[in-house]
RNA sequence: CGGGGCGUAGCGUAGUGGCUAGCGCGCCUGCUUUGGGAGCAGGAGAUCGCGGGUUCGAGUCCCGCCGCCCCGACCA
């Protein structure tokens, strides 16, 4: 049994001022955490049970379907990460230090490298696969902007699990093992969610989806569709491509428009819209080997160009601004009147929603004239199209052409075919049936637990405070007391009762505290169920069964209230 | 990395260059109170982010640094 009157909590009164979201601004006022450095927190009792709470049932579940628990260390030596190339190319994200030898360290930010080398040490025949390994674990990243709390810290606590088999096949049913132990944990968890289609990105596998918590303050956007049951991350969205009249243009002709350089200027000053414009922006790939290279991107002029959408289908190249000086290098591009027409001297490419034979109004690369009658086919051919487009509510869904939605979530787990990158560096080899080494196809999949918690929070609270989902509230139920004497009898015995019959409670014994503060805390700290033990005692024998979320209240005997209560929690 | 905002007690904050840096919450002692963040009395708690400068005098003005929070990592 938790005691108010001797647990370590201090709620706060008033929002803490460096709190934003609701998660963070709850979760530190409500005393289960606090900030010990930007993006790391320490857990107080509450919260640890909570974190616990979520652990444990990830734990469940990724038993139940036969993976097997394991622990790494989060301090590692650099020779595993050096073969992957990841020392390198997770750059400053990587925390590094050094021990008193000057070997260099690292604090693991994900264990494909770990697990992969475990795997290769212990198992050497197609005998033992499949086999799915896991672990809870801490993991850092040293994030540019970690923000909102716990939502994205630097130091955070994953599960992270890994599928070794033997063909693609069994990779499948290894991914799909994992897709639907997923399910059951966000279902348990309470959480509101969607699957959606991700990013493979530079990884090079190829299936990939992540769950998605629905929420305002979620950093990633995602699409659905309104009438069939698609879904995926804005990055890795294909919407349809763009439609070309039939019609005939007229010949190309470049007009004068002085002081149009943005959209905005060009469509005002030739009174078209600005979806018939053609913008054109200048990114710089940069490759991992560091080199760099320009690339114009066309997008209709209604649309922003979405730089983690064209990144992502540009990887494992990074997509970096083109500055300045870059513009002194090629003089050929004239800010702010680029035009595809004609030899750029850059790699050209459009979205798909710029197709042959459509007509735009673009720059005529010379400053101050603009070009109308710009057919695609006739007057330029791109090098390729990609999609970089932003995506809007109301686009056509890709499977249906039904419009889609567009909302934020945050992502609490990431199911991923890896395939064979992993296995290769390492020659990770099992001796098949026929004698002969088979290469492992692994799959990786991740949820974030401490970010769960923050999660679940962002799905669940009120003006008051906290309201917990049942499975992972610190207790079962609370109970105030909330009066001197024999109601400080009667709340003590009731709670005794209620542990005795298995729950899980928190009793706020304190005799100095108003009931008004006791009624407050209990709305702060958000169990489901709480019950007031006070003046109706005396009155006529009963206690008050309060539903946190609902914000009911009813009355009933003290003698029935551990029935009353046991059949709330367990329905 | 760029932009904006902010650093005053555990938390939230006030503070025209001028007395001993103020208030609320929280904390400690005592008495009263006990169904919606109680009252009275007394008390502890602050190198005003750090360093330099201007000044008779700096929390306040100037310069530099550090830290924190938010926004953006792009509109040609």
């Amino acid at each position: 049994m938790l005691r108010m009157s001797t647990l370590f909590l201090r709620t706060l009164r008033e929002d803490p001022a460096d709190a934003e979201v609701p998660s963070h601004r709850l979760l530190v006022r409500a005393g289960y955490v606090r900030r010990v450095a930007p993006g790391i927190y320490s857990w107080l009792p509450l919260g640890l049970k909570v974190l616990d709470n979520v652990a444990t049932i990830v734990r469940q579940e990724m038993d139940a379907m036969g993976a097997q628990e394991v622990l790494f260390p989060a301090l590692l030596p650099r020779e595993p990460y050096e073969a992957t190339g990841r020392w390198t190319e997770y750059g400053d994200n990587l925390f590094r230090l050094k021990d008193r030898r000057g070997n260099d360290m690292l604090l693991g930010p994900t264990h494909e490298e770990m697990f992969t080398l475990m795997v290769k040490s212990e198992y050497s025949s197609y005998k033992d696969l499949p086999v799915s390994l896991y672990q809870v674990q801490t993991k850092y990243r040293d994030e540019a902007r970690p923000r909102a709390g716990i939502l994205r810290g630097r130091e955070f606590l994953m599960k992270d699990s890994y599928s070794f088999d033997l063909d693609d096949e069994g990779l499948k049913k290894s991914y799909e093992a994992h897709r639907a132990a997923y399910v059951k944990i966000f279902d348990r968890l309470g959480m509101d969610y969607r699957i959606v289609s991700a990013v493979s990105g530079a990884m090079g596998g190829s299936a990939s989806e992540e769950f998605l918590a629905v929420a305002p303050t979620g950093e990633d956007s995602f699409v659905a569709c309104t009438n069939c049951d698609y879904a995926a991350n804005v990055e890795a969205v294909q919407i349809g491509t763009g439609t070309a009249e039939a019609a005939e243009h007229p010949p190309l002709e470049v007009l004068d428009t002085p002081d149009t350089p943005t959209i905005e200027t060009l469509a005002a000053f030739l009174g078209v819209t600005a979806g018939e414009t053609l913008k054109n922006v200048v990114v710089k790939l940069r490759h991992p080997d560091g080199s760099t290279e320009p690339l114009i991107v066309g997008v209709p002029g209604d649309r922003e160009v979405d730089l983690k959408r064209l990144e992502a289908n540009v990887a494992p190249a990074e997509v970096v601004a083109f500055e300045g000086e870059d513009f002194a290098k090629h003089p050929g591009l004239v800010r702010g009147y680029i035009g595809p027409q004609g030899d750029l001297g850059v790699r050209y490419v459009v979205d798909p929603l710029v197709v042959d034979g459509s007509a735009w109004v673009t720059g005529a690369n010379v400053e101050g004239k603009h070009a109308r009658n710009v057919v695609m086919g006739r007057d330029f051919t791109p090098d390729g199209t990609l999609a970089a487009a932003e995506v809007r509510a109301g686009d056509p869904c890709p499977r249906c052409g039904s419009a889609l939605s567009l909302d934020r979530g945050i992502e609490i787990g990431h199911v991923f075919q890896l395939g064979r990158k992993y296995a290769d560096t390492f020659s990770l080899d099992v001796l098949g049936p026929e004698g002969k080494p088979v290469r492992v196809t692994m799959g990786s999949y991740g949820i974030g637990v401490s970010r769960a918690v923050a999660a679940i929070t962002e799905q669940s609270y009120d003006d008051k405070g906290l309201v917990w989902p049942r499975s992972v509230a610190p207790a079962d139920v609370h109970v105030v007391i909330a009066g001197q004497g024999e109601q400080q009898e009667g709340g003590n015995r009731l709670a005794e009762e209620l542990e005795a019959a298995g729950l899980r409670v928190l009793l706020d014994d304190r005799h100095k505290v108003s009931p008004g503060v006791a009624f407050k805390d209990a709305e702060l700290i958000g169990i489901p169920t709480y019950v007031v033990v006070g003046k109706t005692l005396a009155a006529d024998g009963t206690v008050e069964i309060r539903d946190r979320k609902a914000g009911t209240s009813r009355a009933v005997p003290v003698s029935d209230a551990v029935a009353e209560v046991l059949a709330e929690v367990r329905s």
